[in-house]
DNA sequence: CTATATACTTGCATTATACAACTATGTCGG
DNA sequence: CCGACATAGTTGTATAATGCAAGTATATAG
């Protein structure tokens, strides 16, 4: 049974997973849980967002980004901006402190990252990061 | 500010990671949720199996699995083997039932990242399989 | 034989999540 | 302008996955 790249990629695609699960489910990386990181890495590079866009972008349901975005406003990570359109809605924006902590975040991640793919050839890792990225978009 | 590829992949992974959670969390597949399936491929695989070794191979708390594998014997999917070594040890295997529920949800998976892929080349896909296989080595 | 370790189960608390109900605001058709 | 409906967000509640701690039964070491 020789195996199509499909099936290597449907089996590798499920030991990745459940790995990462269980190496960042309920861990923390300083005060930021994965997704807290995620919210605040979200808010960061596309710009102050409301809680239902984040919603729509994390395929969650407004309740549950309602809650997380509320325990971050409460840490200090976050502010609100009241809509000036929309009495209904605001848009959240990262604090220096927010800023900060996910600078930290980010640093630690990339040093565990690079530290994991330190016996690959730049060309690999490239390589790698091309095809993760096409394939996040066919999603 | 360049990035370099580590910086790529972690923000393609932290992408990746929120899609595909969102996309199979609390889903099934016929009558299994990841979780499941996981557990029944890996014992499918690897061989007959008992809940410490399993615990370990997904870093998850034997209590977990302990539940999780009385689950799947509940609907006939597994039984258990008494170790004739050790009176405390059982190890699993699976049942026609459990191997027939398996590969249609293989079936089903395959057929999901099939048509993600429609559009690769299968240089491209070999080489994503190649270097996931390569990453996961790596943990 | 006793003490300790191990494989597993079960009870309990925590947490993330979805869904539903609710509040407040906006919009649209008359 | 008003009433009906839609929308942004919050809060209450139920569920499910998980870890930890305690318990059971068996093994092993001194």
């Amino acid at each position: 049974m020789t195996k199509n790249p499909v099936e290597t990629i449907e089996v590798e695609l499920g030991i990745f997973i459940r790995r990462f699960i269980a190496a960042t489910t309920n861990k923390k990386v300083g005060n930021l849980d994965r997704a807290a990181y995620l919210l605040l890495h979200q808010i960061s590079t596309h710009g102050s967002s409301g809680v239902k866009a984040l919603a729509e972008e994390f395929h969650l349901d407004m309740s549950t980004i309602s809650r997380q975005t509320a325990a971050l406003e409460q840490k200090g990570y976050l502010y609100r901006i009241p809509d000036p359109q929309d009495g209904r809605a605001y848009s959240m924006q990262l604090t220096d402190s927010g800023t900060a902590e996910l600078a930290l975040n980010k640093q630690a991640r990339l040093e565990y990252l690079t530290k994991h793919l330190q016996d690959w050839t730049i060309e690999d890792q490239q390589r790698f990061g091309e095809l993760l990225n096409k394939f996040n978009c066919t999603f």
